[in-house]
DNA sequence: AGCACGCCGACT
DNA sequence: GTCGGCGTGCTC
């Protein structure tokens, strides 16, 4: 609620905000010795707080939601946002007065009230969620302004010359502008020349212009040509009317391309675009595009931008300076100042989801915003998400389909391996089969990959006298070896070991044995079999980063390799025309664990590996193999029928009342203390409700029921579409109290069942 | 998130 | 005897 009692200038809204707006507010607020009645406001902190906090404001302190200020709390000064009325629950002598207003423009009411409804669906502490909008809390500090030397403006010849001060002048005549200290490294000379050169005119200090770590996107450069097909998509798009629309699309039918005429059209209507990408890794070959597009970079963000790019990024969202933002799923609680467009691309990912702090999926969130702002969002994808379709076909989000690849090259064949039938020698894992294709096309000087989505050598070891099995100490999961970094690791909390010299339980020596593939395992198969051919792994192991990632790609897009191994790395973003065969070592992989979606998964997953093949002229072949080939996900993968699969797996999910047809929320209960944790769990399974529509499951052993050294427990909740399990939860949980480190977790639609 | 308070081990 | 380890709990 705006409490906006006294505006000292009302003209200011349409300029600069923060300068003009906020001086204006400023001058007057404080030192007042007026007795004027002290309200009191609602104060919302960046920690993990579920409601603001009450502070006195000075009667003639003009505050309104929004506003950026600096209050005490125990013995320090916290910055917050100004978030309403004060509550009133606390008595008026324990209330502290708001110390100061920062000058920056307000944070946007949009914002406000987006971080209100995420904390409210997500059930997460209201501040934990601003602390996300607030992320860069060096932003709302002024930058300390940088001088740099310049021409002065005494004219040379009316001062004395000497040779240093020449050639400082003749340094600076055809140079931006420099601070001293550099100045002086480059042209050999002490400051104190600068100095002396600055009092006599020769110099004067100018303020060193910050640089921008993004440009200003041009709507109207130069667009590609679109198909017919592409141009109807992108004119549906560039209307910008306010709802959600799907751009479904198989890879390489120019998605891309259609949605950057929604931003091209966003950008003359003069507002700012977020593009949401579920990994930044996927980013230098798009922004490629979009320079080649728009003429100038957009504005990155994620987790790795730090220091004064981060600031500036920030402060270019906040100020409307950044036009157009990509990012990871936090961009979504930037505070945009006038936000007209959001794509999430690659819908249907995962990395959506944020599984730590406050769990949200950015997605879901996307289109809330977009709800809030009255704006559009555009969801692109070549494999929807299951919940997508189903919005789809209920008429709730507009559909535009892009059927044919651009350029005409053909989809891969997807073909099955039975693996029962099929089989692999022993302690190999490339069927016969697959072993003469791969061998039949590296023979015609094509490329072929061999996926295997799974990192290290080996998913296990045991030992071979005791049996014993390497095992986390902290999860509940198995050590996996990476002789690439010649380490144990838990792919689940980052434990890492030395290989033991000998067995930990009966001190066996060389009595390990690797059971099951990994990538580097599959990699040394393939060595034995084409020890001629030339190999590339590519997994997180190998891929350090952006950089690399993009030399490696580009090596295998100048064909130096011939075959690539790799993992789910691979699967995105890029394609290569002459890899002309792609072989899945074990489809099956995803399918174990119980998870909803591990079906659709699999369907996403295999059509995105099979996407690497075949993009030039030549058709590219897929082969998959798998014990189950009867199964309906690898029917439909062969078949390449997804709108089948699709509404098979939509129906299995209506008759079980899974989400989208039902709703989950996952309770986790965890602490260190495993007696305590299960008394807890008891607890909460008496105070369970019980009603019509509504289903407790659990407690029941978590997936991971140990996990970076606590012990946990999990209950879903289960609740037909039309009840809300917020509701459900808070009347459940009203009053439970959790000592000691006893904690509980809320996910509200989970996804990952661990 | 800090920063205190508090209750048990090795230092001046 | 105190310094200090980090577990627990509060901050309007």
């Amino acid at each position: 609620m705006p409490t906006e009692t006294k505006r000292a200038d009302s003209a200011a809204a349409a300029g600069d905000p923060a300068s003009q707006d906020n001086a204006a507010r400023d001058s007057g607020a404080r030192n007042s010795t007026a007795a004027a009645a002290e309200q009191i406001l609602g104060v919302l902190l960046p920690l993990a707080l579920f409601q603001p906090y009450d502070y006195l404001v000075p009667g003639d302190f003009a505050l309104r939601r929004g506003d950026f200020v600096t209050v005490p709390l125990g013995r320090r000064l916290v910055t917050g946002v100004v978030w309403g009325e004060g509550a009133g629950d606390v008595p008026r002598e324990k209330l502290k007065a708001v110390a100061q207003r920062l000058p920056v423009a307000p944070l946007p009411a949009i914002t406000c009230d987006f971080i209100d409804w995420v904390a409210q669906y997500c059930m997460a502490p209201l501040g934990a969620v601003l602390r996300m909008a607030m992320s860069v809390p060096e932003a709302l500090q002024p930058e300390r302004q940088q001088k740099a030397w310049a021409p002065g403006d005494a004219d040379p010849a009316s001062r004395k010359l000497t040779p240093q001060r020449a050639k400082v002048l003749q340094f600076v005549a055809d140079q931006p502008p420099l601070p001293a200290t550099e100045l002086a490294r480059a042209t050999g000379v002490t400051t104190a020349v600068i100095a002396a050169m600055g009092k006599l005119g020769l110099l004067k200090q100018v303020p060193l212009p910050l640089p921008r770590p993004y440009g200003r996107p041009d709507a109207d450069a130069a667009g590609p040509n679109l198909s017919s097909a592409q141009a109807d998509a992108a004119a549906a798009l560039a209307r910008l009317q306010p709802g959600v629309t799907l751009i479904d699309g198989v890879t390489g039918s120019g998605k891309t391309e259609v949605y950057f005429e929604a931003i091209a059209a966003t950008l003359r209507a003069g507002r700012q675009v977020l593009v949401l990408v579920p990994e930044i890794a996927l980013t230098p070959q798009w922004l490629t595009r979009f320079e080649a597009r728009f003429g100038a970079p957009p504005a990155q963000w994620h987790s790795e931008l730090t220091g004064l790019a981060r600031r500036l990024t920030w402060r270019g969202v906040h100020d409307g300076s950044a036009r157009v933002v990509v990012g990871a799923r936090s961009a979504l609680f930037l505070p945009y100042r006038d936000l007209g467009l959001i794509i999430v691309d690659e819908e249907h990912e995962s990395a959506f989801k944020q599984e730590d702090g406050v769990i949200y999926q950015a997605r879901d969130m996307a289109v809330v915003r977009g709800h809030l702002a009255k704006i559009p969002v555009i969801l692109a994808s070549a494999t929807p998400s299951l919940e997508t379709m189903v919005n789809v076909e209920g008429g709730r989000y507009g559909a535009v389909h892009l059927p044919a690849r651009h350029g005409g090259a053909q989809l891969p064949e997807i073909g099955l391996i039975d693996l029962r039938v099929d089989k692999p020698p022993r302690q190999s894992w490339i069927a016969p089969s697959l072993r003469a294709e791969l061998a039949a096309t590296l023979a015609t000087g094509d490329q072929a990959l061999l996926f295997l989505n799974r990192r290290g050598y080996a998913p296990l070891t045991l030992c071979r006298t005791c049996g014993h099995r390497l095992q986390c100490p902290r999860c509940t999961a198995w050590l996996v070896e990476h002789r690439f970094h010649q380490k144990l690791m838990c792919h689940h909390c980052g434990f890492e070991q030395m290989m033991p010299p000998s067995c930990p339980a009966c001190l066996s020596e060389g009595s390990f044995a690797a059971c099951g593939p990994g990538v580097e395992r599959l990699a040394e198969e393939a060595a034995a079999l084409f020890p001629e051919a030339r190999r590339l792994v590519l997994t997180s192991d190998t891929v350090t980063g952006p950089a690399r990632a993009d030399q490696l790609m580009k090596m295998v897009a100048a064909r130096e390799v011939d075959l690539v191994i790799g993992t789910q790395i691979i699967a995105k973003g890029h394609n290569f025309p002459h890899l002309t065969l792609v072989g899945v070592v074990d489809a099956d992989l995803g399918l174990h664990g119980g998870d909803l979606r591990a079906a659709e998964r699999t369907f996403q997953l295999m059509s995105q590996v099979a996407g690497r093949a075949g993009r030039g002229m030549k058709p590219g072949h897929v082969l998959l193999q798998t014990h189950d080939p009867d199964r309906h996900v690898m029917q439909a993968l062969k078949s390449g029928d997804r709108d089948a699969f699709m509404a098979a797996e939509a129906e299995d999910r209506r008759a079980a009342g899974m989400p989208p047809f039902g709703r989950l929320a996952a309770l986790i209960l965890s602490g260190r203390d495993e007696a305590a944790v299960q008394q807890k769990a008891r607890e909460l399974a008496r105070a369970a409700p019980h009603r019509a529509g509504i289903t407790v499951l659990g407690p029941a052993p978590a997936p991971l029921a140990l996990l970076r050294g606590r012990h946990r427990l999990r209950f879903l909740l289960k609740t037909r579409r039309e009840i809300a399990p917020q509701g459900v939860l808070r009347h459940w949980l009203r009053g439970q109290k959790f000592p000691g480190d006893l904690r509980l977790q809320i996910d509200i639609d989970p996804y990952s069942f661990m």
